[in-house]
DNA sequence: TTAATAGTGTCTATAAGACAGTATAGA
DNA sequence: TCTATACTGTCTTATAGACACTATTAA
């Protein structure tokens, strides 16, 4: 071949600019209820929301910011994501996965800094005791159209779009509905999960596929109780509805058949 | 929140230790195509095939891995993954994106270097006068299972599997088959191309379900000649077989109907 | 005539899709 | 009795899957 690059000759740090840090930026989602007013027991309102945080110091002093800080050499960026999240919410067992590099030139003030995204998934009530101390604090969920209008800081608008767009794919293809229900769940509560998440999913028969066809090859399984009798709830009905709960099973999707 | 990390306070580079690098690494696969040995006119065996280097300095001097190098500060991480495999290759358009990071502390003897990595899928042909040059020399193509014996440098053998684990993903549920098959191609060549990248692959009746079923959704479509007759090839066989291309459609795979 | 690929015919079982109807129980 | 959710019945059409059969033509 031609010139090599830097790992094929003899190296020495020094000779070359380096960069002037590698954060973790951390897009968490969560999927907040709110209770309708009607006459009767109903489906709560569900809404897909995003953590932001507002800046206090230079670059973008005062722009809502995704949540993050520099990784450490001591540790992988996936630890350092968990780290800085958890000292965010305090909340450890989130689902949180890789996603994207950002790399652009001037994406930062600061300098030569590539940024490594994160999307992690929250159940909802991880986040309640924290909502209620820090309500109008620097630290709070917005809903995610709301976020994507904002004039965020550095290129996170850009990095949002994307995690969104990852998670609707990720919604539709894999079983990650389940980091936003409880173990147990109602076909209802799924599918208004399904939809907050991806809001032109519609499936006039939804029940009757999930619950058979597919189903069969088990994502997802009844409850029962002790006595092997059926587990109902009627959290959100007068009619009691079949609790279920998703399986370890992960469907091969294929368009060639 | 409790202390917030150096983003949320006064920056000084200076304060604090920073990478050393961030090199693109590229794992490039081809699919080659050898001729069988046959009476008559036959399909060829399909191997999927993966890019090395042989490293000529330290650290890992001797040993085979990714072609790749240092990004500049001036440039993306996929402008500098495009130009690390120009240099490699000699070829420019080829379909290249990002992948995954890799981060594990002390990875790279060299420092604190979080390599990004890239997958880019390249038609044979482009490599064809490349290979006559340089066979035998310190640039090669490895069938994948060999790479995946082989002791590689860094942690390349871990990043090529991550690497085959999601084109077989990919192949599966996208069109990214066109980017190992020339622009018009039989049925027989996409069944070879699918299975050279997925063993497991076996449809009985491939050629019904593409022409029939969700085809009709437009994966792929027949080729016709200026007056309008189907497009055929007899590059395999005896008899001629229709010629197909695909289309733009991408179709919206789901686990929920 | 055969080899090697490229299809088609036909049957059956399963799944998708629509849509009207029934079930439940607290307010 | 009404309301809001949770289903079930039934019909039609589309698709999957198996497998035997026909088609093509240079060597």
């Amino acid at each position: 071949m031609t010139e090599q690059g830097p790992a094929e000759t003899n190296y020495s740090p020094s000779r070359y600019r380096t960069p002037d840090g590698a954060p973790a930026d951390i897009v968490m989602f969560t999927i907040t209820s709110t209770a309708r007013k009607t006459a009767m027991k109903s489906l709560p309102e569900r809404r897909l929301e995003v953590l932001l945080i507002q800046r206090k110091s230079w670059p973008f002093a005062g722009r809502w910011a995704l949540p993050g800080g520099f990784s450490k050499e001591s540790e992988t960026l996936l630890e350092s994501a968990k780290r800085e999240l958890e000292e965010e919410t305090g909340v450890g067992d989130v689902h949180i996965e890789y996603f994207s590099a950002y790399s652009t030139p001037g994406r930062d003030p600061r300098g030569w800094i590539i940024s490594h995204a994160f999307v992690a998934l929250v159940h909802e009530q991880y986040l309640a005791e924290r909502r209620a101390a820090d309500d109008a604090a620097d630290v709070r969920l917005f809903p995610v159209d709301e976020a994507l209008r904002m004039e965020l800081a550095f290129d996170h608008r850009e990095i949002i779009a994307d995690a969104l767009e990852q998670i609707r794919r990720k919604m539709m293809t894999t079983t990650i509905a389940k980091e936003f229900l409880p173990e147990e769940f109602t076909i209802g509560e799924l599918y208004q999960v399904i939809q907050a998440v991806v809001p032109s999913f519609a499936e006039s028969n939804f029940i009757r596929k999930i619950t058979s066809t597919r189903s069969r090859q088990g994502i997802i399984e009844e409850v029962k109780d002790r006595d092997g009798e059926p587990k109902l709830s009627n959290r959100y009905s007068q009619r009691a509805a079949q609790l279920y709960r998703f399986t370890d099973y992960a469907p091969a999707l294929s368009i060639y058949g």
